[in-house]
DNA sequence: GCCAACGTTGGC
DNA sequence: GCCAACGTTGGC
């Protein structure tokens, strides 16, 4: 059995929110279009991975709870709909270019851990969300950043 | 709305 | 393969 790893996964609340995911239980983490983003996802992402689950573009923008991978990487459906904001003509079914995976909701935080909370946190230097210019929307985080952000949170990191 | 920090595209 | 132009992300 692999040693389980640890994701932070950005959203625009506007888009979908993790109370839409609560509502939803699961969903499937279509539109990503940066190439990094999907190799974490494509070659990385485990089932059962713990997610942090961050707002992006919010006021404040944070990282609101916790989700868990669902359902390992195929390819992103939406790339092929040529009605989809993600359609992507030059990718080919047999040879697709975007790949996702689904998540599946795990908890609420009792109150959002923001973005200028977490970088005064002296434990979580160096994590990639801190990162000035970091902008990738599928990020690893380590067990360590994993079980700091579930304790300043108040919940357990266990999934 | 601004703009820094990227990433992608396409001419050469 | 270089790099300018352009597009996007996302904090502020």
């Amino acid at each position: 059995m692999a040693k389980r790893q640890y994701w932070l996964m950005k959203s625009e609340p506007d888009v979908y929110s993790i109370d839409d995911l609560e509502r939803d239980g699961s969903t499937y983490w279509d539109g990503v279009r940066n190439y990094q983003a999907r190799n974490l996802m494509r070659d990385k992402m485990r089932l059962g991975d713990g997610v942090l689950y961050y707002h992006s573009n919010a006021t404040p923008p944070g990282i609101v709870g916790l989700a868990k991978v669902s359902k390992e990487s195929y390819p992103d459906p939406t790339q092929f709909d040529p009605k989809n904001k993600y359609y992507d003509p030059k990718s080919k079914e047999d040879d697709p270019r975007w790949y996702l995976v689904d998540i599946e909701y795990h908890a609420t935080f009792p109150e959002m851990l923001s973005l200028g909370f977490l970088r005064e946190q002296e434990s979580l230097e160096g994590m990639a969300l801190l990162r000035k210019g970091q902008r990738l929307s599928v990020q690893p985080v380590s067990a360590s950043e994993w079980r700091t952000v579930c304790k300043l949170a108040g919940v357990s990191s266990k999934l």
